[in-house]
DNA sequence: TATGAAAATGTAAACGATTTCATTGTGGAA
DNA sequence: TTCCACAATGAAATCGTTTACATTTTCATA
C-alpha cells in the first residue's frame, strides 16, 4: 500500500505538493498536477485518513446516542443526522446505550479520546451531569428528548402543545373519558405531554383523574399491551386513550382488538410519533407527526457549527396532527 | 488537552513507560506504574486513538452496509454484531447504502483509506463486482444476502428448505391455491425462496401457476398492498399467500382487511424473517424466524478473524417456523 | 539584461501514540 | 566484592499526513 512519499517519489515532487494536489490547492501548475495525478493512479495510491486525521486532530466521525434502535421513531431522525453529515464529509457512529450508563460511558469515551468530534444525544435517559461536563469541553446537541436548563443546545417540538392538541381533538369527537398512557415522569417530555393534557381537559371543564392516568416503564409495544389491559379492567371505561408514542398505542390497539372490542367504536386511540407502522396497522392510527427527518437534519447542522467552534442556538419545530382511523368515528 | 509526552514529564518517566503502563505491560515497576497513574490524573489525561489508530495502522471501526435502515429485519442482527464488536473494542459504523451504488462507493472507500478495518456487507443488490476486488485486500463479510460462488465468506440459512417448509406447512393445513410474493429474481435469496415453494407444491402434486408468482420492486409495506392488490383481483383467487418477507405480507394482511376479507378465514397469510412487528399486527404473523441475533454476532466474530489475517469459513444457520394466527385456521 | 513580485515548489516540523533497540539498575550467586 | 542475568527504563524511529516557512522559478517590466 503506496503511501504519500511514494507517490512523491514516482512523481519526482515533494510530498508537500501530492498533499497539495491532493486538497485541490491552486498554487500547483498544472503540469506538474498532471504528473502527480499520474502517479497516483499508477501506484493505486489512496490517502490515509489516519495520517490525515492525527494531523488535522479529527476524526470526521459523530456519535449519535440512542436508548435502542428498536423504536422505529429514530430512523427517520437518523436518515436525517446521516445526510447532512456525509454531505459535510462526517461519518456518524450509532451508539445503542440501552439507557446502560456504562455503555454510555463507553460511547462518551469516543470522543474523550478524539475518536469522535462530537454527539448527538437522543436519549431521554441520558446521564445529564456528565452530559453537561463533557458539553464544556466537546461539541453536544440533545435531539428530541433534552434535559432543559443545562445549557446544552436541543431541537425539539413543543410538546405541551402537541399534547394538547392530540387531546382537544378527542375532546372535540366526543370524548370525555380520556386515558393517558404515559411513561415516567422522570422524562420532561413526559411531564409537558401530560400538562397538555390537563390543559386540554380543563379547557372543556373536565377535572384530570388520576385513575386515567397510566405510567409505563418503556415506550415499547408490550409496554402499551399491559397498560391498556388495565384500563380496559377499569370500572368506569374511557373510552378514548391518548399514548405518548405509537409504539405504545399500537400495544394498546392489539390488546382492544384481542379483547373483542373494536377502534374506533368502542375505543379512541391516538398514538405520537407518526412511526412507518402508524399507518400499516388495522385501523390506521392518529398521531402527532413529529418533523423527524428536519429535526435530523437541523440536529446534524448544528453540531457541526458547533464542531467549527460557532454558538448554537435551541430550535422548536413544528408538528403536526394526523387524523387516520383510530379516532375517525 | 494533555498528550502522552506532558504525562512523561509531569511523572518524571519517559513517554516508553507511560505508554507501557497505558499498555498495561508487565515490564513497569509497580513504584513507576504508581508515579505515571497519578499524573494521569492529575493532568486528566486521555490517550488519543488518532495517535494510537496511525501507528496502529488500524481504526478499529467496521463498516455495516445495509440497503436500507428502516427495514427492521436488519435491527436484530445489527445488534449482534455491535456486542461482538464493542467487547472486541471494535465499533460499526452503520452504512445505509440506498443500493445506490455512489452511496455505496463512499463508504467502500472508507476502507481503502484506512478509516475502517472491515466490512460486513448485507446489501443485497451490492456491487458484486466491487466487493470481490475489495475482498482480495480487505476483510468482507456477507451476512444474510450474498452472492454466491464469489469467494467471500457468508452467514446465511438455507434459504429453498426454509420457503419449502413455510410452504408446505400451507398445504398441510389444506391449502392448495398459494401464491407467492417474491422480489427480483436478480437476488439469488429470491431464486431459492422460489424453489422451494416449487418443490413443496410438486411433493403435493401440484403444478406451479405462473399466475400466481408476483414480483415485487422492494420490500417493503406498499409493495405488499400493491401485489396483494392484484392477488385479489385474480378470477381464481388464491386462498392462501406466502411472502418472502414480513413487510410484504403486513402490506397483504392490511390490503385483506381493507378489501373486506379475514385472515386466515378467507386468506392465510406467512411471511419471512420474524421482525418485531410481525407479532404486533391483527392477526398475528406466522413466519419464518431466522436466527437474526445469532447471524450477527457469527458475522462479526467472522469478520474479526478476517481482520487478524485468518481464513474463515462460511457458515449456514438453523431457521425456524412460527405459526400464529395468519395461519392458524 | 537586470530586477523583483508573484507563483511554484521544497524542507522540515508538527500531530500523538507504539515499539525496537540500547542502556541503566537490581539482586543473587560465586 | 565481583559478575552476570534479567528487569526496568529511555532514546529515537515510525506510522502518513498537513502546513508554516524557506527557497527557487517564472516572467513582465524597466
Amino acid at each position: 500500500m503506496a503511501n504519500i512519499q511514494q507517490v512523491a517519489k514516482h512523481a519526482g515532487v515533494s510530498v508537500a505538493t501530492v498533499s497539495r494536489v491532493l486538497n485541490d490547492q491552486n498554487t500547483v501548475s498544472s503540469k506538474t498536477r498532471l504528473k502527480v495525478e499520474e502517479a497516483i493512479k499508477e501506484l493505486n495510491y489512496e490517502p490515509s485518513m489516519l495520517g490525515r486525521n492525527l494531523r488535522n486532530s479529527e476524526s470526521r466521525i459523530v456519535l449519535i446516542l440512542i436508548p435502542t434502535i428498536s423504536n422505529p421513531f429514530y430512523l427517520e431522525i437518523i436518515k436525517g443526522i446521516e445526510n447532512v453529515a456525509i454531505s459535510h464529509n462526517y461519518n456518524i457512529l450509532l451508539c445503542e446505550t440501552d439507557s446502560d450508563p456504562e455503555k454510555e460511558n463507553i460511547y462518551f469515551d469516543l470522543v474523550r479520546k478524539k475518536m469522535a468530534d462530537g454527539i448527538i444525544s437522543m436519549d431521554p435517559a441520558v446521564n445529564v451531569e456528565t452530559l453537561k461536563q463533557l458539553a464544556e469541553k466537546y461539541a453536544i446537541i440533545q435531539c428530541s428528548e433534552y434535559g432543559g436548563g443545562i445549557g446544552i443546545p436541543y431541537v425539539t417540538i413543543d410538546n405541551e402543545e402537541a399534547s394538547y392538541r392530540a387531546v382537544k381533538h378527542l375532546l372535540q369527537i366526543g370524548h370525555t373519558k380520556i386515558a393517558l398512557m404515559n411513561t415516567d415522569e422522570k422524562f420532561l417530555y413526559a411531564r409537558e405531554r401530560k400538562m397538555g393534557y390537563e390543559r386540554a381537559l380543563k379547557e372543556h371543564g373536565i377535572e384530570m383523574n388520576n385513575n386515567y392516568i397510566f405510567y409505563t416503564k418503556d415506550l415499547g409495544f408490550e409496554n402499551g399491551q399491559q397498560a391498556m389491559k388495565k384500563i380496559l379492567n377499569l370500572k368506569q371505561r374511557p373510552t378514548a386513550v391518548f399514548a405518548v408514542s405509537d409504539l405504545l398505542a399500537i400495544g394498546a390497539l392489539k390488546e382492544i382488538n384481542a379483547s373483542g372490542l373494536s377502534v374506533p367504536g368502542d375505543m379512541a386511540v391516538v398514538g405520537f410519533d407518526k412511526i412507518d407502522f402508524s399507518n400499516m396497522t388495522n385501523p390506521t392510527l392518529t398521531t402527532i407527526a413529529q418533523p423527524m427527518y428536519k429535526m435530523g437534519t437541523t440536529a446534524a447542522k448544528m453540531l457541526i457549527e458547533k464542531i467549527r467552534g460557532n454558538k448554537v442556538d435551541s430550535v422548536v419545530l413544528d408538528f403536526e396532527l394526523v387524523i387516520r382511523e383510530s379516532t375517525a368515528g
